[in-house]
DNA sequence: CCTGGGATTTTCT
DNA sequence: GAAAATCCCAGGA
């Protein structure tokens, strides 16, 4: 199908790699079964100057696969309830990674209620798409969709079993090139979400995201 | 448009 | 013990 991104296309400048994910294809198997996302939204975490990484406070257990090879997975949990999935970038030792904020599904995939207690099957998915919700939090009112980084990890059955995976692969998590060029004029730069911690750092335009998405978590 | 609180648990000080 | 690379909802301007 696509031609699957290798060590080489993520071990470069973080902010490239950042940008040249727009447009790509993540690739989940779980099985026999395949779900696949166009990436629309992502976010530099760039060395370790910047206040907003993980990586800013030292090496620690957790992040420990920042600092290693380029074209590993780090996947995290956040606020107790959600993970977030990383592409670790650039050479053993520059700790750098590009977080998946969104990606773009076909429209069976929009805002799906939440799986209520006792619920294992999204109805108005087709019965031939594989069904790889994860389980919600007991009340959640979350809706099954991609459109955020943890509601993507949610929809992708992506946690913390994927973290320090090697996404080159193509094993059971990647992401391929089917071609399709992404136009300068059709990439946003923008402000990263939820770093105001980050001094200065919480002002760099190191989120990008391809102009018009829907899918995009915020604009 | 904006701000803030609650849910929930891992990670770090 | 506090904070967190989130998400949803309510309330105010």
């Amino acid at each position: 199908m696509g031609k699957i991104l290798d060590k080489k296309f993520y071990n470069r400048n973080t902010l490239t790699v950042a940008k040249e994910l727009l447009g790509k294809f993540i690739v989940r198997k779980i099985g026999d079964k395949k779900i696949v996302g166009k990436i629309v939204e992502v976010e530099a975490y760039n060395g370790p100057q910047d206040l907003a990484s993980h990586a800013s406070r030292g090496k620690t257990e957790r992040n420990a696969i920042m600092f290693g090879h380029p074209g590993f997975s780090y996947v995290y949990m956040i606020y107790g309830m959600y993970y977030c999935f990383n592409i670790v970038t650039e050479d053993r030792g520059f700790p750098a990674a590009v977080l998946v904020r969104a990606v773009e599904m076909n429209d069976a995939y929009k805002n799906l209620p939440p799986l209520s207690k006792g619920r294992t099957k999204v109805g108005l998915l087709k019965p031939q798409d594989p069904l790889l919700i994860s389980p919600l939090p007991r009340g959640s009112k979350e809706k099954i969709t991609t459109n955020g980084p943890g509601k993507f990890c949610r929809a992708f059955k992506i946690d913390k079993k994927l973290n320090g995976m090697d996404i080159t692969k193509k094993k059971n998590l990647w992401v391929e090139d089917r071609g399709k060029k992404i136009k300068k004029a059709d990439m946003v730069s923008a402000k990263r979400i939820g770093v105001d911690y980050a001094k200065e750092y919480k002002n760099k335009l190191w989120r990008f995201y391809l102009k018009g998405s829907e899918w995009v978590s915020r604009k």
